[in-house]
DNA sequence: CCTACCGATCGGTAGG
DNA sequence: CCTACCGATCGGTAGG
């Protein structure tokens, strides 16, 4: 059996590169063809489980789709859960992407204006990708769970500190930071279930959005 | 084979009552424990595939659960397809049974409130329903699909109004409605991925909903 | 509502 | 990257 290099590595522009280990390494590092053909691969698997869910959506269909026979998925990926790990890290880490760059920004009504922009375009750049990871990501197995936790728990704090920030500065209500932090990433995300890029205007959505929690007119109550 | 009833109603308070047919019925109604026994198993069944997912949660997982033998479901629910299509529609049922009256509410404001902590009253309160609802809509059959969307067209359009509504008396800014409808669902919607009743308190969420599209402060830039 | 039972699908492996 | 091939699961039906 052929060996195989390190199928979990997601392979990321936002991952640190593999550091070179001591001494003269066993094995060359991936090739580049095979780097490139495994993430044609998860992005593929993105789009069959993104149409048919990830249980319905078979490896055959995949296979069918990249012109392979279903076997030889298995040269790039342990197994279908491998692939869905695959994916949901994927789509993770476009979300983190910028997210510390915009985490510097001092004005906090920017800061939350940025944020909540750069969520509706992630999301509605790359609907299959994120519909599997938001819909699928509790068939992830065990293993692979914990690596994706704290992930998750980065992005959402990130969110919760720009919430508070804001409501410190009087830009948005008193409201509890972290249900306020939901409610503006839910309003955000919402979008992968009904966002149809041949009809809606990222931008526009991202305007409304801003404009909803930001621009506002009646004084409370 | 034991003739069966209306397999397909869903029996909801809100379904007209079945029209009475011309001469002599052939069948007395349903009885009430049949009715009984089918809502418990489209309950159960909700939970079942909110836990595992709809292709992963078996009928075997269902029955169990009901302490049945697989093959009896088939005596109350034609497929898997039909017990995933009476959950849907029941939990359409749900969402849209007290939005009628609600429609009524004379005042814009208090109209959009009100439907905001109606939206999070109902989520929160049928987690399984919902999730499966959201998650597993686009499994439905063909057959099924006619249907639902109908019902599901109705609920976005009172959301579209009573954010135009907004708009026009000045509560809210001046928004797209579509997208300001679809962003105050998602706010409100969202909370089926991450609400825990043991931790988290759906009144206070609303709260922090309504604050944050109503309740406002800063002048826009 | 139950006891069998069938048919089809599908993930995964051997071995090249 | 491919050709077989296996094993297990699961929805559904017959017949009572």
């Amino acid at each position: 059996m052929k060996v195989r290099w390190d199928l979990d590595s997601p392979s990321q522009p936002n991952e640190a590169p593999a550091k070179r280990r001591p001494g003269r390494p066993r094995l060359e590092a991936p090739s580049q063809e095979y780097i490139a053909r495994r993430d044609e691969i998860i992005a593929t698997a993105a789009e069959v489980f993104h149409q048919k869910g990830y249980d319905a959506g078979t490896l055959e269909d995949v296979a069918e789709a990249l012109d392979l026979r279903r076997a030889s998925i298995y040269y790039y990926v342990r197994s279908k859960a491998h692939l869905l790990f695959l994916i949901i890290d994927r789509a993770l880490g476009l979300a983190l992407d910028e997210l510390d760059e915009y985490t510097k920004l001092p004005d906090p009504r920017e800061r939350l204006e940025t944020f909540i922009r750069h969520q509706v375009r992630t999301i509605t750049g790359e609907p299959s990708m994120f519909t599997v990871f938001f819909d699928h990501r509790l068939r992830l197995e065990q293993e692979y769970e914990a690596r994706i936790r704290d992930k998750e728990r980065r992005y959402v704090r990130a969110y919760l500190k720009v919430v508070q920030d804001a409501v410190k500065a009087g830009v948005i209500g008193k409201v509890d930071p972290r249900y306020g932090a939901q409610a503006i990433l839910g309003m955000t995300t919402w979008s992968y279930k009904w966002f149809d890029p041949t009809r809606d205007n990222a931008d526009r959505l991202a305007d409304s959005c801003v404009k909803l929690v930001l621009d506002n007119l009646g004084a409370p109550a």
